[in-house]
DNA sequence: GCATGTCAAGTTGTG
DNA sequence: CACAACTTGACATGC
């Protein structure tokens, strides 16, 4: 009952109900007009989606949620080969600014945990170059965010197996050590459901030093040989080895277990899904569910129920 | 207004 | 071989 530990919820990257909208563009509606307008416009997202993230975190307080992950256009376009632009670029870039610094303040205010998951177009295990350019680019964009709203983790899956596993890591573990250091310092590697388990990616996170984020739900539709237990117990050591608070996520099958694809993610998290071995643990859970923040007010509800039910 | 097609990018498994 | 799935639909267009 009166565990020491606690849990933190993380919300993921956007709102169910409560009317807190992140805006986005693409490239070919603004192809149409001339370079200047085209700045004008980001500017405009940009600075729209810099304030709806205070006003996100202004929420999760609200709410005792205690992390939140950032999407990862929320510089539209940034890195875009023919659009691509820079902060200071930007008619707001003053205001953008000082939106950051009073969200970096916030943040350590409230002890929010910040982090960024980038799109599964990011491969530190290609075999192509460009695929690894491409990554690299799109990691450095990532990393100037979390600078600037002091984020704690970039979060990624290790990628393609392309027949062969143990070369996949291997070129994976090449990557991780080209990366500059405000990027490298953030990154987590998570396992994933088709690929790469916690089996997998522990030896190289616990030898390169790189956090592993375990998701019980990839775990479950992709066993490995480990328990529930051993791969939380592994990956709580790893994350205390460096100091840091563990870090997992969370959702329920939208179709059941026995349904053809458990994959999906379910609007809300079943309270049945949540490991016990989680409990009085000190760590951050983000919650994957389609309801977003509504699930996760669901889930405190329900754990609260079940913990004042147990003897 | 509302329905519909489109959007930069990787990799894998399924029907 | 097209498409869904993955952390997340939003936006532009045309009626």
């Amino acid at each position: 009952m009166a565990d020491q530990g606690k849990i933190r919820f993380g919300l993921c990257c956007i709102f169910h109900k409560k009317p807190i909208k992140f805006r986005h563009t693409t490239a070919k509606s603004l192809m149409a007009h001339s370079r200047t307008t085209q700045i004008s416009l980001l500017s405009e997202i940009c600075r729209h989606n810099v304030q709806s993230l205070r006003k996100a975190l202004n929420y999760v307080v609200t709410h005792r949620i205690g992390a939140f992950r950032i999407l990862s256009p929320l510089f539209p376009l940034f890195t875009h080969p023919s659009i691509h632009y820079q902060l200071d670029e930007l008619p707001d870039a003053e205001l953008i600014r000082k939106e950051f610094a009073a969200i970096r303040a916030f943040r350590q205010t409230h002890d929010i945990r910040l982090s960024f998951h980038p799109d599964q177009f990011n491969v530190l295990s290609s075999p192509r170059r460009e695929v690894i350019n491409n990554t690299s680019r799109e990691l450095a964009y990532h990393g100037l965010l979390a600078e600037l709203v002091d984020a704690e983790v970039i979060n990624l899956h290790a990628g393609g197996v392309y027949d062969d596993k143990d070369a996949a890591l291997h070129r994976l573990r090449g990557t991780l050590k080209m990366l500059p250091d405000f990027v490298k310092s953030r990154i987590t590697l998570e396992n994933d459901d088709i690929s790469y388990t916690p089996k997998d990616l522990l030896p190289l996170c616990e030898a390169e030093k790189i956090p592993m984020v375990y998701d019980i739900h990839h775990h479950r539709c992709l066993p490995d040989g480990f328990s529930e237990e051993e791969a939380t117990e592994r990956v709580v050591s790893l994350w205390h080895s460096l100091d840091r608070e563990p870090y997992f996520h969370i959702s329920s099958p939208k179709h059941g277990w026995n349904s053809k694809t458990p994959r999906v993610h379910a609007d809300y998290i079943d309270p049945a899904d949540f490991p016990p071995c989680w409990q009085g643990l000190t760590a951050t859970v983000d919650v994957e569910a389609k309801a977003k923040e509504l699930a996760i007010l669901k889930l405190q509800n329900d754990l609260r129920e079940i913990d004042q039910c147990t003897p």
